[in-house]
DNA sequence: ACGCTACAGTCTATCGATTGACCAACTATT
DNA sequence: AATAGTTGGTCAATCGATAGACTGTAGCGT
């Protein structure tokens, strides 16, 4: 760390208090409208004034040094900022943030300290005033709950479960994949299969169980033969789409539960000179960007993962500590209709 | 704001002192290992194990509001999370923080404040004590430079050029098309073309320059016909694509310029029946994870975001606020083969 | 025995905003 | 006329860490 010798010409209340010939606290109180100070108008426009001509914003240090009763500063963690995911829950805090007057801090996981250690960092040296905590491994989220919670101190985890955390809020899943269901019905399909995700993963089984579901409320039969089970990546996908092939009745429309599965469903469709969509339509989870640059482009269930860090960051405020929060971003999903599906009828 | 009781326990220096049997200073002195102090090392031992014992870490904002005179907090300004290549300089500068150990602030611009307003706002309100800008158009550039520069406020812009700007942070475009056309180069290709932005851009432009520059220095002979001007898109590389198509010699290699130009011309050559890399190779700039995700997977040249933001912010903070910065963060780049280039001789 | 230095810390003001207690001057009430 | 109440503020303590000035004791040389 360098000592620099800054000079930059801080504006403190005292300058604007002296302006306004008043005295500072009075500054203040007009700011924070303490609604126990009695001021003339024409004191409360001099005042205003001063503060507008001298640009004068209080100092962020001295005011959470002295009221730290309040949350003013909220921490938000995240693996890292590469996943678009997380990018769009970083945006929806943001703006939450920025209405509810508290500012935010992102951190991601580096490689030079591990989750805990950072949140251990920020919550012991005051920098955050409660957290909200996106991904992360179920061991660590297990740890940061216990160090968290044996402080009582607030927070709240982002689509993320592990046993004994009281908080967290999720995102709808099954309305999701509800919408990719309902879709492909309402374009005539009756053969839907679905390549899902591991039902050893939390999502996995969660929008297995939400397949399952949506095809039985659309009134067709489900069958644990729809469902392939795969790993999540291009591969998986892959794989999948060919044990599609072998299955009867023959698939006339495929739910792809992760976006990279899809992808590699594609290739593999493209190989086996399937055409998507004239032979199959195919619709998939997570709305990324690259999802209009396929060939064909692809029609997918987004995730409102801006609603999530956007709720994530009101409910953080406006709960007392220790109450419990386990709840579901409701309807938070979107369909995009791209190529890749049609209707059934030519 | 919500008025919380949180009740929480923050450990004071002033209670690892009174654990310790010593004043609150030396528990000061010792974490900053001021040089002025002298202690026997039973006292410093005490006072170590009660810091432990408690867990204490020096409260964030007594100490920033104390010593102002020191860069202890970043702002680093990005126009959007969701654009990979931000997320990689974030990722930089997060690793180069936490060496200097400084705090970052990391805000985009969200559609509730202009990029000036926020900075206005983390400056006047001596959250930051430096700021990194990226991105962002050239008009927000010139406010924003403006505003700093008359405050005499430490800032870096990266990779952001504007009239008046005096401290800004390059990549090195140069080298990463250098490595694009050394590797065709090697593979035996001699007809080599470029689909590249605008010239009217600022990146356009000086990639173009860089094309033109390296396919020289390889011995070859340049000509202007080998440039397909396009825009940054999809739709833009399928242009450029079908451009190349009809230009005689005919191309046995194509440098893409950009990520999703590149992604249109693999769709474009596809229709047109020419296949990547039998026909004809192909290599972009961007190295985004969808390269490996494509059909074939694309031979990318990656810039070094991370490098621009740790450098970034070390510079930033080793430099005298008045000191000019100029510089290009030197060999930037790194090379990613994959299957759309390969040997001109089969 | 005296001054001097080295040692090992202690004391105190300060950063800027906030907050509850306090106060002077005037008006209204009984 | 004395008291109560209102208006329009002021005053002082405080949040926690820090930096520089300062103090008390022991040991040393002369």
């Amino acid at each position: 760390m360098t000592n620099h010798s800054p000079k930059i010409s801080r504006v403190t209340g005292s300058q604007v208090a002296a302006l306004a010939k008043v005295d500072a606290a009075v500054v203040s109180k007009i700011l924070k409208e303490d609604p126990t100070l009695r001021v003339s108008s024409e004191t409360r426009k001099r005042v205003m004034d001063a503060i507008e001509q001298l640009g004068y914003r209080p100092n962020y240090a001295a005011q959470r040094l002295r009221s730290s009763r309040k949350i003013g500063a909220v921490g938000l963690i995240i693996p890292n900022f590469s996943n678009p995911a997380f990018a769009e829950i970083v945006h929806g805090a943001e703006i939450a943030a920025l209405k509810q007057k508290v500012a935010l801090f992102v951190s991601s996981n580096s490689e030079l300290t591990t989750p805990l250690e950072l949140i251990i960092d920020l919550v012991a040296s005051g920098r955050v005033d409660a957290l909200l905590i996106a991904g992360g491994s179920s061991s660590e989220t297990a740890e940061i709950n216990e160090y968290l919670s044996a402080r009582n101190f607030p927070y709240l985890f982002l689509n993320r479960q592990s046993i004994g955390v009281k908080r967290s809020l999720f995102l709808d899943d099954e309305y999701a994949i509800s919408l990719l269901v309902d879709h492909l019905v309402e374009l005539g399909h009756k053969k839907i299969y679905n390549i899902a995700g591991r039902s050893s993963m939390e999502t996995g089984k969660r929008r297995q169980n939400a397949f399952k579901k949506a095809i039985t409320e659309a009134g067709l039969t489900f069958s644990p033969d729809l469902i392939i089970e795969e790993e999540y990546s291009a591969l998986g996908g892959q794989r999948g789409f060919q044990e599609i092939l072998k299955r009867k009745p023959k698939a006339t429309a495929l739910v792809v539960s992760e976006f990279n599965m899809a992808v590699g469903a594609l290739n593999a469709a493209r190989k086996a000179k399937v055409v998507v969509p004239d032979d199959l339509s195919m619709v998939a989870f997570n709305n990324l960007e690259f999802a209009s640059l396929l060939n064909p482009t692809l029609t997918t269930v987004g995730l409102q993962l801006q609603h999530l860090g956007e709720e994530g960051l009101n409910l953080l405020i406006e709960k007392q500590p220790k109450e419990e929060i386990y709840q579901t971003v409701s309807k938070s999903a979107e369909l995009f209709l791209r190529e890749s599906s049609k209707s059934l009828r030519k």
